[in-house]
Parts: structure tokens; C-alpha cells; sequence
DNA sequence: CTAGGGTTAG
């Protein structure tokens, strides 16, 4: 009745009528408060209006009748403000501000309030205003104030109101008190103190469990996820799993790849239906399977399905990327009704997967034109491929899309940079990146450690080093690799043994294969090679074919030939198939004169079949990368570039270069290999930007193998007499010539 | 309270 009142109040023109009898109405209802009759209750009527416009008439109506102080009208007002959809909280702190003494109800109404629009720090400070004024919290007050709380204010002020709700005696007693704290510290990620709270409590409805489930999966804690969840089996009589609990568990067991886990939920509590199924769960049953490598069962769930979105077909899109199977992840890709970015990126990953980087480039222009917009995500990923592909002014392309299209910046994207710029040889751009980094992780120190190693900077790398240890990061067995790596390419082996030691007693870190690799590389690169063989002999795990390939590099650098044979032989029993050994072994004879020796080689590898996948260089040009295959005359410039060749190689002669062409052997395929027009594909490379480039112009190239003494003279004398700077990246390290200086001192 | 994609080394 009041409502079609007021709604009358608000069309009619003869509103002053009818607001008489508004004042005649609000008059009695206050005389009546006391009395029983109640049939057209005042309070409900009031209660039923439902917009701030008719709550203002009401109001401004009880100040005309002289009544805007009165505390019943004052009380309704604030809860009206506070907790319907329409209404004012502003509003309602207006009211609230002319109540000399607001209970504890009005308080809690308030902060009720700013939870509900999403202002919490205005809920805080009310709460601090409400003990300045020696109001006691009661236990409505924490639910109400903790349940807006976003993450930065949960992790500001959730510890202090914890104190307080304990003081108060709330958290042993109330158990909504304790779920709000639960809830809290789930959101800001402090599971531990959730956790505390959670176990105060006793028979939690699911719903809580699922939050500490969440909060666990949140911190990839995903174990203790596990953990929780059989907890919560065992109390089957007082909760059981709904759909919620069961999506959060398949997704712990697909981070940890846990498919006996993943089968456990799914045969006990979906197959059968105990759980009914629906979309999500589906999905987060496609994505365990996916995840586990069992692509079978995910497409037996994908066929299944009654509704699929564009999230079910990315899954299965990954899932193959995953296992490598890039030709079924583009089949099902190409199939989707629609993709969204997560689809593409998903793609662009699979590429990234199989270092098919210029497939990534591809599939980004692309996307690009299916109007699709890239996030961070696939930014990290482009950024990534750049990265392998030394493509600088692509990388810088990236950097700039980032910035003008307000990508979200954050902490992979410049690790993603810091590492692209270091690749691509440039140190100073990369540093700069790492200063401006308000969020550094571990992955942004390690990707400083080993950019840094790789450019030439060992000290300044090991700089880096302590510096992370100062601010408290702790360092994982990757960014050992980059440390021991340092030390590798500046030659320091007493501190390279030392670091080794030390990484074990110092961060309880095991040293695997790889750190295994680092030593023997560092020893042996250094001249030790029969440390560098006991290193092998001693270790406790299996040396893989990285290990006794660094041995063999040293061999081939200190053309040492019976450790060489030794190291090949161990290779071989381990990768039977690997070409680029027998031509290092090959090699080495060469170098060392011993043909009868690399005849036999020559033959073995006839014999077997072997073929030895052809060196490449890739360059980039206004944003295109060029690749150079050795002795490849696809090019279509091919004629000027291997002119241009023949008459560099004189002036470079007169400036002091003598080709050596005792590595040159097992490059070329048969028909090659008598005709001097052989090139190795850097030096296709140098030759093309010799031609293309302006002046001034750095060149950068990246070469998929090492380097070998040959080009790496040349690449001396060019910087030289063509006044040029040069930077190579071979498969081992970074080469800098600047005027025809080298900064890879000790190259060998 | 719930589902999909990202960075480092060898």
C-alpha cells in the first residue's frame, strides 16, 4: 500500500496533495511505534520502498515535519542504505554522522555498508573510529567488516583484527567469526594462519573447506590440498564433496600431474554420478586428463559432452601441444567454433614448445588479424620467441605494444624482457629493465645471472649473485647453473668449485646432471681436463650425454684426442643417432692432422646412415628474421651475397685474416665439399648485412651450433676493416667484436 | 568456494 503510494507520490502532478497526507501518515506511525496496532504495521511499510528516490522523499519529509533527528526514522534510513541494492552508503554516513551515540548495530550496519560497495578501507577506518569511541566490537562486527576486504587490505589489517577478535574472545566461540578469518587469509594467501583458524573451528560446511582448498591450490600448495581433502573424507558423515570441491581438486592433480589422484575423483564420485556433472567439472576433468599426458581419457570426456566451450577446446588444445603432438593440438585448434586469447596463446605455446619460433611469429600475426587481442600471456610468449630468434627490433616492437596498449606489465613480462634483451645481446636495455622492476623474483635475478655470464659480465653476474642473497631470494638449482656459468665464461675455477660446494651447504640444493655439465665445462674449458674427467668418473648419478659433451668440447678446444675417443664412444653408447658427435670427433682429428682416424669416422658414418642436420644462422632485418642455412643458395639475393664473399675475403686477407678450413670438412653435404665456394652460415649472414644494413648498424646474429674458429676470426677482421660491431650467439656463449676487439677473451 | 595459456639452465 505504501509502495503504490509513493509510486503515485511520484507521478502525480498534485504532488503537494498528497504530501499532506505523507505527513499526516508519517505523524501517526510514530504515534503508533508504541501501540499494538500493527495490521498496517508503519515499520513494514516503510520497509517496502525500494529506491534511493523515494527513500529521499521520505526523508526529506520527516525534517519538513521537524523529525530529522528522530533515531527510528535516523536507524531505518542507515540499514535501508546499507543493505539494499540501490542503496547510498554516502548517504547513510550522513545520517549516521548526526546520531550523538550509534550503537553497536549502526556501527555494524555501517561497515556492513562499505563491505557491500566494495570499500573496505573505509570499513577499517570506521572500525578504528568505533574503538576510539569505546564501542566495544560484538561478533556480527568481523564478518561484516572482513567480508569486503580485498587482498592488499586482508594482508594490511588481517593479523591486527585477528588480535582483536581473539581478545575479544570471538575466535574460540563464534563460528561465523572464524570462517570470516578463514575466508580472509585464504584470500591474501597466508595459509598458515588460515589453517589455524580453520582447525579452531569444528564441522565446517563444504563451502569452507573448499575456501582452504582454494587457498592451498592459490599458493600451489597443492599437496597439502590433497592432504585436506582426505581430512575432509574422513568426516563423511558431517560434510561431503560437492561439485566446487571436486574442481578444485583435479586442478591440485593436474599441477602435480597426478593422475592416480585425478582417477580417484573421478571413478569414486563422478563416473557414477554421486557428483552431478556440469560444465566446469568437465572441464577441470579434460584439463587432469590433459595434464597427465592421457589424452585418450580427455577426448573421451570432450566427445562426451553435451555443451563444450571455448575452454574444453583449448584444454584439449594443450594437452596435445603437451605430448608434443603439434599436428592434432593445430587439428583441434583450427576446429573451434571460436578461440579467445588463451586459445591462441595455448597454440602459440605449442609452437614455442618445439622451437618452431618463426610458427610462433606466424601464428601471432595471425591472431592479430582475427582481431583476437594478445595479454601478457602471449606478450611473454612473443617475447620468448624473439628471445630464440635474436630479434631485437621485433622485441623492441613487443615492448612498445605492451606500453601503448596498457598490457598489464608485471613480473614475467620483464623477466620475458630482461631475458630477450640479453639474448639479443643487448645488456644495457636489459639492465634497465631490471632497475625499473618494482617486483623481483627469482627467475628476474636468475635471468640478470645468466644474461649477464653469457654477455661477458662474469663479475658483474656474480655481483648479482650476493645481491640476491641479500634481498632474501632464494636461489634454486637454475640459478646455480647461471653462477656456475660465470664462472665458466671468465675462467674463475676456484670459484666455480667454490660455488659448487656451497650450493649444497649453503641452500641444501643437490647438484643434478646439468651442474654436473657446469664442472666438467668449466674445468675442462679452462685446461683441466683430467679433473675435469674425474668430475665424470666420481659423480654420483649416471653422466648423461651433456656431461661427456662438455668433456668433448674441451677435447676438441685442447686438442686432446684420446679423452676425445673416450668422451665420443660414451655418446654414442648413450645417443647412437647424434651426427653433430661424430663431426666433433671428426673435427678434431682435423685439426690435430690425424686423417686415417677421420676416414674412419667418415665411414662409420656412412655406414650407419648418419647425417649431420645442417648449421644454421638466423639475422634480423626491419623486424624480419633471415635464416642462412650453410652453403644454401635459397636466398634470392644469393648471387650478390656470395659475391660479395669472394671479395671480402681478400680484403680481409690484406687485413690480416687466414682462412682456416680445417672445421670445414663434414659441414657440407657431398657434392659440396670439393668446390671452395663453401660458407659457413654466419658468414652468409655477415655477408647480407654487409650489403643491407646502413652504417653503424649492429650486427646480430644467432647461430643454432658453435661457432668455429674460422668464423670466429673473421668476424674479428669484419669488425675491424668494416668499422662494424658484431655481436654472434652461438649455441654456447655470446661473441662481441667492436673495432676488432673480442670481448670473449678466452674464447677456447 | 570452482575450469584453460606465461618467464630462467643444460
Amino acid at each position: 500500500m505504501f509502495f503504490m503510494f509513493c509510486s503515485s507520490t511520484l507521478l502525480s502532478p498534485s504532488f503537494s496533495k498528497l504530501s499532506l497526507s505523507l505527513s499526516l501518515f508519517l505523524k501517526r506511525m510514530i504515534s503508533n511505534t508504541s501501540s499494538n496496532s500493527f495490521s498496517h504495521s508503519p515499520i513494514s511499510l516503510l520497509e517496502s520502498c525500494n529506491s534511493m528516490y523515494q527513500l529521499n522523499q521520505i526523508h526529506s519529509h520527516t525534517i519538513k515535519l521537524g523529525l530529522s533527528s528522530n533515531h527510528f526514522f535516523l536507524t531505518k534510513f542507515i540499514i535501508f542504505c546499507c543493505t539494499n541494492e540501490s542503496g547510498d552508503v554516502y548517504y547513510a554516513r550522513k545520517l549516521f554522522e548526526e546520531i550523538p551515540q550509534p550503537s553497536v548495530f549502526l556501527w555494524n550496519t555501517m561497515i556492513k555498508g562499505y563491505s557491500r560497495i566494495s570499500c573496505c578501507e573505509n570499513g577499517v577506518c570506521l572500525y578504528k573510529l568505533m574503538l576510539i569511541n569505546s564501542i566495544k566490537p560484538d561478533n556480527y562486527t568481523f564478518p561484516f567488516l572482513l567480508k569486503g576486504f580485498t587482498k592488499d587490505v586482508a594482508l594490511k589489517y588481517g593479523k591486527v583484527l585477528l588480535n582483536h577478535a581473539v581478545k575479544h574472545g570471538f575466535l574460540d566461540s563464534n563460528l561465523f567469526v572464524q570462517k570470516a578469518f578463514v575466508h580472509l587469509f585464504s584470500l591474501c594467501r597466508l595459509m598458515d594462519l588460515a589453517h589455524k583458524v580453520f582447525d579452531m573451528g569444528d564441522g565446517w560446511e563444504v563451502v569452507t573447506w573448499n575456501v582452504m582448498l582454494s587457498g592451498y591450490n592459490r599458493v600451489k600448495r597443492f599437496e597439502e590440498a590433497k592432504g585436506l581433502f582426505i581430512e575432509m573424507e574422513k568426516k563423511c558423515e558431517c560434510v561431503l564433496p560437492n561439485s566446487v570441491t571436486l574442481v578444485l581438486m583435479l586442478s591440485a592433480c593436474s599441477k602435480l600431474k597426478d593422475l592416480d589422484g585425478g582417477n580417484y575423483i573421478y571413478y569414486k564420485y563422478i563416473r557414477n554420478g554421486i557428483v552431478e556433472r556440469n560444465l566446469i567439472l568437465e572441464n577441470a576433468l579434460i584439463d587432469m586428463f590433459a595434464s597427465c599426458g592421457e589424452m585418450d581419457a580427455a577426448r573421451g570426456v570432450f566427445d562426451d559432452m553435451k555443451i563444450r566451450d571455448v575452454i574444453s577446446w583449448t584444454s584439449i588444445v594443450t594437452g596435445f601441444a603437451n605430448i608434443c603432438r603439434i599436428d592434432l593440438a593445430r587439428k583441434f585448434f583450427e576446429q573451434m567454433p571460436e578461440r579467445d586469447n588463451v586459445s591462441w596463446t595455448a597454440m602459440i605455446d605449442g609452437y614455442l614448445r618445439m622451437n618452431c619460433f618463426k610458427e610462433v611469429l606466424l601464428l601471432f600475426r595471425e591472431m592479430q588479424v582475427s582481431n583476437v587481442k594478445p595479454d601478457e600471456f602471449t606478450m611473454v610468449s612473443i617475447l620468448t620467441a624473439c628471445a630464440h630468434l635474436g630479434a631485437l627490433e621485433l622485441g623492441e616492437w613487443a615492448k612498445t605494444y605492451i606500453d601503448k596498449n596498457k598490457i598489464k606489465n608485471d613480473t614475467f613480462i620483464g623477466n620475458a624482457l630482461i631475458d630477450m634483451y640479453f639474448k639479443c645481446g643487448n645488456v644495457e636495455k636489459a639492465r634497465e629493465i631490471f632497475n625499473v622492476m618494482q617486483n623481483k623474483d627469482k627467475f628476474t635475478w636468475t635471468a640478470m645471472i645468466v644474461g649477464l655470464a653469457n654477455n661477458g659480465h662474469g663479475e658483474e653476474s656474480l655481483t648479482m649473485f650476493s645481491n640476491m642473497l641479500e634481498a632474501s631470494v632464494t636461489p634454486d638449482e637454475i640459478t646455480y647453473i647461471g653462477v656456475l656459468c660465470a664462472c665458466t665464461h671468465v675462467g674463475m675455477v676456484a670459484k666455480g668449485k667454490y660455488f659448487f660446494s656451497n650450493m649444497t651447504i649453503q641452500h641444501g640444493i643437490k647438484p643434478n646432471v646439468a651442474h654436473y655439465g657446469c664442472m666438467v665445462d668449466l674445468l675442462g674449458r679452462s685446461g683441466h681436463l683430467k679433473e675435469a674427467l674425474e668430475v665424470i668418473l666420481n659423480m654420483p648419478l649416471k653422466p648423461n650425454s651433456i656431461v661427456w659433451g662438455s668433456l668433448l668440447g674441451a677435447c676438441r678446444v685442447h686438442k686432446n684426442v684420446q679423452l676425445a675417443e673416450m668422451a665420443v664412444k660414451e655418446i654414442l653408447e648413450l645417443e647412437p643417432e647424434n651426427g653433430a658427435v661424430y663431426v666433433l670427433l671428426c673435427n678434431i682429428y682435423a685439426a690435430c692432422k690425424k686423417w686415417e682416424n677421420l676416414h674412419e669416422v667418415r665411414k662409420l658414418m656412412m655406414d650407419r646412415g648418419i647425417k649431420k642436420t645442417p648449421g644454421c644462422s638466423l639475422m634480423e632485418m626491419n623486424g624480419i628474421v633471415y635464416e642462412f642455412v650453410a652453403g644454401d643458395k635459397s636466398h634470392p639475393q644469393s648471387k650478390e651475397i656470395y659475391g660479395k664473399l669472394e671479395n671480402m675475403k681478400q680484403e680481409l686477407i690484406n687485413a690480416g685474416y687466414s682462412p682456416d678450413t680445417s672445421e670445414v670438412f663434414l659441414d657440407v653435404g657431398e657434392e659440396d665439399k670439393e668446390t671452395s665456394l663453401y660458407w659457413h652460415s654466419e658468414k652468409l649472414a655477415i655477408a647480407y648485412a654487409l650489403i643491407s644494413l646502413g652504417d653503424g648498424v649492429t650486427i646480430r646474429i644467432v647461430k643454432n651450433l658453435r661457432m668455429c674458429v674460422d668464423c670466429h676470426h673473421m668476424a674479428k677482421v669484419v669488425s675491424k676493416v668494416y668499422n662494424r660491431e658484431l655481436i654472434v650467439r652461438d649455441k654456447t656463449r655470446f661473441h662481441h667484436f667492436r673495432h676488432g676487439l673480442c670481448s670473449c677473451n678466452n674464447f677456447w
